[in-house]
DNA sequence: GCTTTCATAGAAATCGTTAACTATGACGCC
DNA sequence: GGCGTCATAGTTAACGATTTCTATGAAAGC
């Protein structure tokens, strides 16, 4: 019953040879699979293999043959849902197309974000997916578009999920999901309800892309109906719960003529529920509260918010099965998802006078 | 303005030597910065750096000098809050530590897991941190008692991070949080105000290691203070939201003498709640209802939900830092962390008869 | 003035695998 | 019966870095 034939060390192909009486390429040939070999030898090394419990040096192959069977995703934060679910469709379809998944938080800053994008081209991953806005910064935008070139040369590719392309010029795979759109349609349907005095949480950083387009369908809907938009209602906030609270509180000690709030986020209507309460406004009898993203959060309130859905998960899994399969997609290397509202229980006509 | 000597391929050292008329082995040691170079080679090398935009081959680094430095952490799902949490610590101090992380999901299967292990092994991975509770069952602890000294023997760690020990003879580091003492306290909390019916929700999967810690302190407090326990109390749940409803709604149908109900999670918290209302019953003024993992979810709930607080966050760093750091830790290879009552508004003391 | 030492740089071996060539019997074909 | 094929296996050279080991000129010591 021998074992390893150098002692405390992990085992190599070599090791697997000399154990089993054949030459490495042997060896590597019947773990590939890609060369003819006799059912005997096949079965030698193979024996060598478990007993010796090798397994290949990933780091080596990629060295050597194919390149890194990897694909990384940068996230501003593990914890916020939405990149959850990208995360996961990212995953999901990484490992079903035998990648593996590297992942790095950016904490939302720029540079920060350039720099994990340098760090994945030394790592050679095969695609390299920025998950989330970002700013509409020039100097960014073209720090970027550099990235986006060098990965290329290197046979990798950048994908941008959830933010608008970078140039025609850029070599890069987008993935959007209708920003506009799903705000256009929620900001509607408010409408329609009856609003006319809806107030927006969440124009705080100007250049920020989703935000952006959320305001933009919020305006063209308000537009489309002929209504005017006073912009003073809208407010900044940074996404979170406590801003949504913080926000709703200046508005409420400044102005209580709006009949609706439409947060920039799930998270944020959390926060702006909380403010309400507090000032005694019910919803949505008083108040009529909507969201963003469809988070298992919005059903979770009370009342169950009325929100645009998004399907990050599958936003997720077309960004990485875009990158890997370009040839295939060459003619969808900028996709858009579709949004919708779905209708919950936040929202009602506004309060008669 | 000489650019690239080969045309559209990455530039290996051997481009950026022979562009600054130097050798490869000057090139490294400039990049390496840990051997005397003069500052007149260093500036042209540099120079090359840049205008090549070189950037080195981490798997080409790995093969020869210092190891990938590479963490990789496996989750059972990637959306799931608490483990979100633990990922981002993981991911915090990887990234502290200068390391890069691999993410994977088992979605709790067993084989998964282990078959993810192996993957890591390939990869050389320096640390593997599962995390999540496990099964107990025997030859899954085996399998992974194997694997963990197989990761040993490649200089790498197993890394348990929520669940307990496999066994004194595997080589691995464990970081758990006080499930059982959570469970013993919040049970104790209620049983204060008043309640001597609980049920608990969340007996599912015997054997699941999380649950069986919170139903063993659920038992102790009873037990410590002389209080029966009906077992048919406990019921069966996946940990989702809409387990917890169910099991909210056949308890309902068959029992209606429990005061409070001890949720195995914040998830399954918010499931029964859903139950209790449409039930028409109040909380806490009827039923009083806690919860366990404090996810921000606690906070969005009406009411805002008792539970009791694990610092996931700090989990997952410490699981890396041990991991890295085992000689300075070497006796804290078994950590384990606290975890406290969180008192809001959803317990409170049972109705008067 | 001649050896010793130091700062600096290059050549060559190495890491573990794969891939491009070779090599060798056995087999079938004209 | 010689020769092209085929199946099988081995040799050798990459892959792109790091890491010994050498080598060289200059400064320093006696």
């Amino acid at each position: 019953m021998a074992r390893q034939p150098t002692s405390g060390e992990r085992p190599t192909v070599k090791d697997v040879a000399a154990s089993s009486g054949v030459s490495a390429t042997t060896v590597s040939r019947v773990l590939a699979g890609n060369y003819p070999v006799s059912a005997e030898t096949r079965a030698r090394v193979m024996k060598a293999v478990r007993e010796l419990d090798y397994v290949i040096n990933a780091q080596a192959r990629a060295l050597g043959g194919g390149g890194t069977k990897t694909v990384a995703f940068i996230v501003h934060d593990l914890v916020g849902p939405a990149f959850a679910y990208v995360g996961q469709g990212v995953e999901q379809q990484a490992t079903a197309e035998g990648r593996l998944c590297l992942v790095c938080t950016s904490h939302g800053d720029p540079d920060r974000e350039l720099e994990i994008v340098e760090l994945m081209r030394e790592q050679q991953a095969e695609a390299v997916v920025l998950v989330g806005g970002g700013s509409g910064n020039r100097s960014y935008v073209d720090r970027l578009t550099q990235a986006a070139r060098a990965l290329d040369k290197s046979g990798s590719r950048l994908v941008l999920c959830g933010r608008p392309p970078l140039g025609t010029d850029a070599p890069a795979t987008v993935v959007e999901y209708d920003n506009e759109g799903g705000a256009y349609a929620m900001t509607s349907y408010l409408i329609s309800l009856g609003h006319r005095d809806i107030a927006f949480l969440g124009a705080g950083e100007a250049g920020h892309s989703t935000v952006d387009g959320r305001l933009r369908g919020f305006e063209r809907a308000h537009e489309a109906h002929h209504l005017p938009m006073t912009s003073h209602r809208t407010s900044a906030v940074t996404f979170d719960r406590e801003s949504g609270y913080q926000a709703t509180r200046e508005l409420l000690a400044r102005d209580r003529k709006f009949t609706a709030i439409f947060a920039a986020t799930d998270v944020v209507a959390s926060g702006v529920l909380v403010a309400l309460r507090e000032a005694g406004l019910r919803v949505p009898e008083d108040v009529s509260l909507v969201g963003y993203d469809d988070i298992p959060l919005a059903r979770d309130l009370t009342p169950e918010l009325t929100t645009v859905h998004v399907d990050y998960e599958e936003l997720g899994r077309t960004a990485v099965r875009h990158a890997l399969n370009r040839e295939r997609h060459a003619l969808s290397q900028h996709t858009m998802i579709g949004t919708h509202v779905i209708i919950r229980d936040s929202a009602g006509p506004p309060p008669s006078p």
